[in-house]
DNA sequence: TCCAGGCCCGTTTTT
DNA sequence: CGGGCCTGGA
């Protein structure tokens, strides 16, 4: 088991308890080190398999963990706190509802359902949604939340933050009326949690004393002080991370806590692993000097034993089309040289750029899978099927019962819920409550549905979990309303599936048999619950039926298309994080894309595209390619860029052109493309029927502008900002705007038809 | 209640 | 350009 470990690894894996903080780059064994560690700590006796909490971001991962760690240990795993943040929070407010204030059957709210529980809360207080939209709400309360603060606790420096601040403690007591938790909301609350209840701090600090963290790059704030809070006992802190893969910042993630944690954790104890199982030498050094542009790193440079191996493969295309067309030629003949079509990825910087590559490998009938979109558990029919679940687990479910009341339709039009909504306020309490008041008399439509509801509860009570979803779905009307559709044999399916989750979820959890609604009694010494628990569920305290809506809250299935074929993999840089393949295209290597323009503002966000273009290149084994066009249609507009930046912060020995004319300054914008063999002309025109010919928009790669032309790396002059570069272009006429980078005042973006710009060269 | 058409917007995303 | 969302009319 440690035998086969690399110096630094061994050294990770066998440090006596201490806080520690493990610098794992990409490819280094992180997951192994992580993994053998714990089986290290129980072997060694430094730890039982009770005493161990592990955590993770993905349930993938945890999962995976989970696996290994039984597979390279005959021990007992059930007592291990292994899960992600938000699993082995809703575990801890499950074990201790009444002391966390909340109702036992508590329900998860996730991304979608609390950007319709805010949405009904605007309209139910008359806030005006222009000024305040609901998903800047959404994301000011996300963002306070995982920031630890309470509305109390949010500064209020202005007016509107006041009003956005009145807004959150509005949208916290309805949560708390409707016994419904958001995911920020489980984190802020187990960790209020812990910090203020005495007895339940002790217990659980007492009990875990080894607490494990992977990918520490990503936590928020939150998470950090959940950490060290939980392991504020004398238990040790072993975070393994990797801040030059920190891509997250966007939403919540701090790679400030790598700092943070070894200044004042770990200290001197920081374990870096460097040897790179996975690519080439010409693969990492690139990745290596790239990322040593950024500043305030940590530090690391990964090595491999396995040789040079080829240069990267640079690409440079007239179009977005030909690139599609070029990358679809490659990968044919990277098939026909034997490798398979799962081992080759295809990463982009953004969704939009999907669309051209699919069509191109469409067309040719490469089979491909797409990674991202619709998760299982997130089809409208598979929520509308759990929002009667979720009611007859919890009737003041205001979010649910909204999404069904009047799905299938049954004649309850928007001016009766308006008026059950006004009662449910007068009397602070929930529609479901407040049907007797509208209602009145048993024969309204509203009353029925009240009734179906009440029904549904009474007859699924004996029923084993798959038992009572078939029936919901049966008798809801859901099934008969999506057999009349033409188009519901999908959904049908779905729900059909969604029946076959809950059998297998019930089996998994060992409740097959169990009357879905019966809750598992709660033993009273709590180690003695706590420990009785297996696997990543936790299900005792809990009726199969809320923890299955736990499951479906938290884990909302797989995202990418159906797996088995052998497929070429597309997805977003992001979604690649964590996996790797034999050859790798990366596209779009352009200013404005990738780096995104919405990024180079800053010298933050700069950082990290470039840790995400250093996340890009290390996904690659043995091949990598770079691509990028000199204009693709963006917006519904064509656009002209520059070169990607980051191309030229890679050393050329590494890079292998493609493209005639290597090495050009960014200024020069001569086309390069007519001699490349994917001109425009061959590939562009027949790909599409759009209305502009291509080869008509990519013979200029400028700009007309009355009587001036501006083209991409032109260097132009301007009153106020002074010198700077034109990085790209796009629209033309009077809509025509440029990005330019200026010498010394950075990026700006500006009208070319206000203004006034002098060219100064090219 | 349903559907068509207008309108707005456009990085990355897990739980 | 294309998708999602909202509104207004039938």
């Amino acid at each position: 088991m440690i035998d086969k470990l690399n110096v630094p690894q061994r050294e990770a894996v066998t440090l006596a308890p201490q806080h520690a903080l493990v610098l794992a780059g990409a490819g280094s064994g992180k997951t192994r080190v992580l993994i053998t560690r714990i089986a290290w700590l129980i072997q060694s006796g430094y730890a039982s398999p009770q005493g161990l909490l592990a955590v993770t971001f993905t349930n993938k991962a945890a999962r995976e963990m989970l696996a290994r760690v039984s597979a390279i240990m005959p021990i007992d795993t059930r007592g291990m706190w292994i899960g992600t943040f938000h699993g082995l929070c809703n575990r801890l407010l499950r074990a201790h509802f009444r002391d966390a204030g909340l109702p036992q059957a508590f329900q998860i709210l996730d991304t979608a359902d609390q950007l319709a529980a805010i949405k009904r809360l605007l309209k139910a207080n008359n806030v005006d949604d222009e000024k305040y939209p609901p998903r800047d709400v959404q994301r000011f309360i996300n963002g306070a939340k995982e920031e630890g603060q309470r509305p109390g606790d949010v500064e209020a420096y202005d007016s509107f933050r006041r009003r956005m601040i009145e807004i959150y403690a509005l949208y916290e007591a309805q949560c708390q009326r409707e016994g419904v938790v958001d995911f920020p909301e489980l984190l802020l609350r187990a960790f209020e949690l812990l910090s203020r209840n005495e007895p339940v701090r002790t217990h659980y600090q007492r009990r875990f004393r080894h607490v494990l963290v992977d990918e520490f790059q990503d936590t928020n704030t939150l998470q950090y002080r959940w950490l060290t809070l939980l392991a504020g006992g004398g238990a040790t802190l072993f975070a393994v991370g990797d801040d030059d893969q920190s891509i997250y910042a966007f939403r919540g993630a701090n790679v400030g806590n790598m700092s943070d944690f070894e200044r004042d954790y770990a200290k001197g104890t920081v374990i870096r692993l460097e040897q790179n199982y996975r690519s080439f030498g010409h693969i990492l050094d690139a990745a290596n000097a790239l990322i040593s542009h950024n500043t305030g790193r940590l530090g690391k440079n990964l090595w491999t034993e396995q040789g040079a191996g080829e240069q990267i493969r640079v690409m440079e295309l007239a179009t977005d089309l030909s690139e599609a067309q070029w990358l679809v030629d490659e990968v044919r003949a990277l098939v026909a040289d034997g490798r398979v079509r799962r081992e080759i990825a295809v990463l982009y910087r953004s969704n939009a750029q999907s669309r051209v590559i699919e069509h191109a490998l469409f067309s040719a009938g490469v089979a491909y899978k797409v990674y991202g979109g619709l998760r299982f558990f997130e089809r409208q029919e598979v929520k509308h099927a759990l929002a009667y679940l979720r009611l007859i687990a919890n009737l003041n479910d205001d979010t649910s019962w909204m999404r069904v009341v009047n799905f299938p339709p049954r004649g309850i039009g928007a001016r009766t819920l308006e008026q059950l909504g006004d009662q449910a306020r007068a009397y602070d309490t929930s529609l479901s409550n407040a049907v007797a008041r509208v209602a009145g008399k048993g024969g309204s439509n509203l009353a029925q549905f009240a009734m179906l509801i009440a029904r549904l509860a009474q007859e699924t009570l004996t029923l084993t979990l798959p038992e009572m979803v078939e029936h919901v779905i049966d008798q809801s009307g859901l099934a008969a309303h999506y057999t009349l559709d033409r188009e519901g044999a999908d959904r049908i399916e779905n729900l059909n599936e969604l029946v076959s989750a809950a059998a297998a979820f019930a089996a998994e959890a060992n409740m097959t048999g169990m009357p879905a609604g019966k809750v598992v009694e709660q033993p009273q010494d709590p180690e003695a619950f706590a420990s009785a628990q297996a696997g990543l569920e936790m299900t005792d305290g809990m009726s199969p039926l809320a923890a299955f809506l736990s499951h479906a809250s938290l884990e909302a299935g797989d995202n990418q298309a159906q797996a088995g074929q052998d497929a070429v993999q597309l997805m977003t840089v992001h979604a690649a994080k964590g996996l790797e393949f034999d050859a790798v295209f990366i596209t779009g290597m352009e200013e404005g894309l990738f780096p995104h323009e919405n990024s180079v503002l800053e010298a933050s966000g700069l950082e990290e595209e470039r840790r995400l273009m250093y996340v890009a290149i290390t996904r690659a084994r043995e091949r990598l390619y770079f691509s990028l066009a000199q204009s693709r249609m963006l917006h519904g507009q064509t656009r002209y860029a520059m070169r990607s930046r980051f191309l030229s912060e890679i050393p050329q020995e590494h890079l292998k052109w493609l493209t005639p004319r290597q090495g050009l300054s960014p200024a020069d914008t001569e086309p390069r493309w007519k001699s490349s063999g994917y001109s425009a002309d061959a590939f562009g025109r027949a790909a599409t029927n759009r209305a502009t010919p291509v080869s008509a928009r990519s013979l200029t790669s400028g700009v007309q502008v009355g009587t001036q032309e501006f083209r991409v790396g032109q260097g132009v002059r301007h009153a106020r900002f002074g010198d700077g570069t034109i990085t790209s272009l796009s629209g033309s006429g009077l809509d025509a705007q440029a990005q330019i980078q200026f010498r010394d005042v950075g990026v700006k973006t500006l009208a070319l038809g206000i203004a006034k710009l002098e060219v100064i060269q090219g």
